[in-house]
DNA sequence: TAATAACCGACCTAAGAGGTAGGTAAGTCC
DNA sequence: GGACTTACCTACCTCTTAGGTCGGTTATTA
């Protein structure tokens, strides 16, 4: 498994403040609700998108997050590396871990490193705004 | 992390025997030394190759492994679904998971679903054949 | 019959996923 | 100024998995 509930929450907290933005400021417990998401669990997640600079909260009634760009601006992929710290494929790619030792002769090494470079692609493509134009586009 | 260990090992133990088939038998052993491999974690990792037939060994002196099929026959994905299990990047589109009840209304899905057509479609084209030449033919 | 090699099952350790609980700091409304 | 609300911080918990090790058993051949 590549992504885990961890980054796959923080899309869906994204993708939420988004479709009530304008809205002013918008509270982690009504986003917990509509989500079905544990409040407390969300409020771990959070921490690391505001130091990042993607959202923005207050203290405080009326209090609450937003984002500081246009939807558009968001690519998944900024997102989760945030979030999941590297969405690399195999721990080789990581960037961080020393390099293997055997990189030089290692057969499958090439393949990661196309594998990588696909999946980064299209995760940078797809934005916070395409996410929002869902299967069912009822609510809202 | 979408591959781990087990899988990426399972690669380079295919490649290994492909590139040294048509000598016979090659025991694991030898397999392991020259890949660095500890050779008890290998002997957990071939049966489910044995089992669906992507190898054949046989016991005693002289004995070991055998491809069944030319490398240019086996996916990547192929061995890699047998040995991990599954290579979805994430769990909601596992099979064997049960649907998950936002599935209908998550905003996300449809992402996931064309990320993981992405991964597959590239793995299903990439063949141990592929990675036999690697990036230092100087070896054999 | 001894050596070799596949095969099998129990066990172990560390890390990570996926949370819960409780409190503090900052801001708003009356 | 006090109640309320909300972000934010720290500690802890349980379960699963990765990534092995160890010791043995069965099959095959020289």
């Amino acid at each position: 498994m590549m992504v885990s509930s961890r980054g796959r929450y923080a899309l869906r907290v994204m993708t939420d403040l988004a479709e009530h933005r304008g809205e002013g400021y918008t509270a982690m417990r009504e986003v917990a609700e509509r989500q079905g998401i544990s409040l407390k669990y969300l409020e771990k997640i959070l921490p690391c998108l505001v130091a990042a600079g993607l959202i923005e909260g207050v203290h405080g009634k009326g209090g609450g997050y937003r984002l500081t760009r246009e939807p558009d601006r968001y690519p998944v992929s900024e997102i989760l590396r945030l979030t999941e710290g590297d969405i690399a494929p195999v721990a080789c790619l990581d960037c961080g871990t020393e390099t293997c030792s055997r990189s030089a002769e290692c057969r499958t090494r090439p393949m990661w490193d196309k594998l990588n470079t696909l999946v980064d692609g299209y995760l940078s493509s797809v934005t916070i705004a395409d996410l929002m134009e869902g299967p069912q586009s009822t609510e809202k």
